[in-house]
DNA sequence: GATGAATGAGACTTCATTCAT
DNA sequence: GATGAATGAAGTCTCATTCAT
């Protein structure tokens, strides 16, 4: 994190580090977390193992940082993707998002997924606010567009984000790969429900 | 291999089985197939490690037995529901079966909804006819209920589906434990927003 | 090993007995001692495995018992062709019977040869009569055919049974089988050599 | 697996790949390899079982290279013994090599005669070559020697080699220790009996 | 006489982590 | 900054043996 004087160590130091954040990247998700060998990540990345303790101090740590990463990623698209003034098509980009991301990176969704619900995952630290960041963002999207109670906004958000990655993820792992705009319709269903059965908010 | 009891399947099934089969269920969901040792599973079912593999011959064999069993559990009672007349009320009752059964079984749901989407899983064979046992089932009311295009049927199923899992799964993990009527109300949201945007079909 | 007055039960016995004797030779010489386990034996027999430990006490008692039955069965043939009063063409037949008895029971000569060599083998107490019995054989019929000073004695047999051994069960295993006669002609070069190079037994 | 040496094979061996490699010699042949384990290997070395697999990867990996060693060093010398001019002087001497490579390494001989034998070994790869490269070496001799019918000569080196391994073997395994030059004339009794049977090679 | 469920010691192997260089 | 040799705890699995039936 510091910032030497000399150039040539700190580019080196970059280096190492950024190769090793793509390694974990692509292995992580194809295999998993627990699947996924510190050997595997330190060869791919064409360091030594040891230069992954130099730079993450441990396994865990190094996953959490991707992870960490790979959540920012998407938490600062989706809010972007809010913050379109009509609601419900920021709710329709906002599954496009997902669903491209979940195409582009596999990986994530994947532990996203699997080990958010895990209540004493090692990461947990990392992936619950992916989690809490989605929903909360998605609660203030519907809450523009339809007037919920309050016990029933956290629960309307959750079903459209596990409709939305459970769709996305299935969509990069069936043989019948379906077609993206027919996913997207599919995961705004509910959002469409949502209208059916309750009071707009006025514009 | 040490002379499998493959002569008469599961006829008079040996107490230590079934106390194998019972540890495994409560410690997979809570732990996850990976981090779970054979040693865990002896000990909680109070056998030796030894009468595990007696048993099931490999720790795959009796997790890919155990899922199998979980799974006809659920499918079973589903396709019961899917029985009902009206469709939407068949709906309606699936989803608070998957609901109930996630809260009472919150270990199926987790190994279903993490290890089903891993492509090349070691328990795929028994895990991918979960979900697509589920799906079909789901088609099947979804097409007395919408006239639906070909290719929109899966992805409508799935986004169900993964609302519902998602949803249930989060109330057992959550804080703040939703209320069960509530979340399913906001996984028919979905249903609701296919009545609202497709033709139905005549009784 | 009792003859109760009832027949079947010591049919039955004798039988079980049998089977795994006839089961264990067959093994035992093709995978060796140490990577034959009880499971297989008794599986090829055809009963449980209980059966071995009720009818043999141990795994090393059945493949003592097994080894020596198949040595005396050697030793005893041996022994009538070394009656032959020519004394070469008792060693004549000897040899033959040696090459035909390892071509019949691969088996026994395999670990004969492997395991008699080893100084502190579980069957020791029961190989190493083989090898004795053979030789002093071997050495009282040499006696009869030249003049030997004492030290020379057991070496000359030892030799004389290796070249034997070594060549029947290399005929056993390589792809281009040697011809019977042509094997035992070098096997007899041992007995020539002595002949040519020692002084000759008047008859 | 774990980040395996073979950049540079066996260029600046660890001194734990040498203490390992010397350990097994001591003990595969004391015991063999079956009934040696790692944690022995690991122990004798004086260093941790992980560093076993660090080195070689796995048990056979290991196995195979030092049998592989040990080959290549009495094929060595058998050649080399194999170029004296004079051919039964030059057969005087391998047999000599022999024995005192087996009394010296009796592990060896252990290994190659009990092994050697076994059609489906898991080291045939690094057994076999041991008995045919000694073949064709002891065929050269003899050709040098005496004329020989073509199927003639694969047996009579066999029956050679398989009188001097037994004999050597034995030597170091019975109470009475042969004398070496007794056992020496025992072996070479063979050889003689070629002489004074086929017709000499003009020198 | 025979069975087969159960055992537990011990085998091979993996892998996150440490540390001297 | 980086390396790679070394470690040891922990994991899966095998198998000779015991014992109640």
């Amino acid at each position: 994190m510091t910032t030497p004087p000399n150039a040539r160590p700190r580019v080196r130091a970059t280096a190492s580090k950024k190769r090793l954040f793509e390694a974990s990247m692509r292995l992580l998700g194809t295999r998993g977390p627990n699947a996924t060998s510190v050997d595997e990540i330190a060869q791919m990345a064409g360091v030594s193992k040891g230069t992954v303790y130099y730079n993450f101090g441990s396994k865990d740590e190094m996953i959490g940082q991707v992870l960490e990463f790979g959540a920012d990623m998407l938490v600062t698209e989706l809010k972007r993707a809010a913050e379109h003034p009509a609601p419900r098509t920021a709710l329709r980009e906002m599954a496009t998002i997902a669903i491209d991301f979940v195409e582009k990176y596999p990986s994530f969704a994947q532990i996203w997924i699997s080990e958010q619900l895990r209540p004493e995952s090692d990461w947990g630290d990392q992936i619950t606010p992916v989690y809490s960041r989605v929903i909360s963002t998605l609660v203030e999207v519907l809450e523009r567009l339809v007037i919920l109670a309050p016990e029933e906004k956290q629960p309307a958000a959750t079903a459209i984000f596990g409709a939305a990655m459970f769709s996305a993820r299935m969509r990069t792992v069936s043989d019948t790969v379906a077609d993206r705009e027919v996913t997207l319709n599919a995961v705004l269903n509910s959002v469409d429900g949502l209208l059916a059965t309750h009071q707009h908010v006025q514009s």
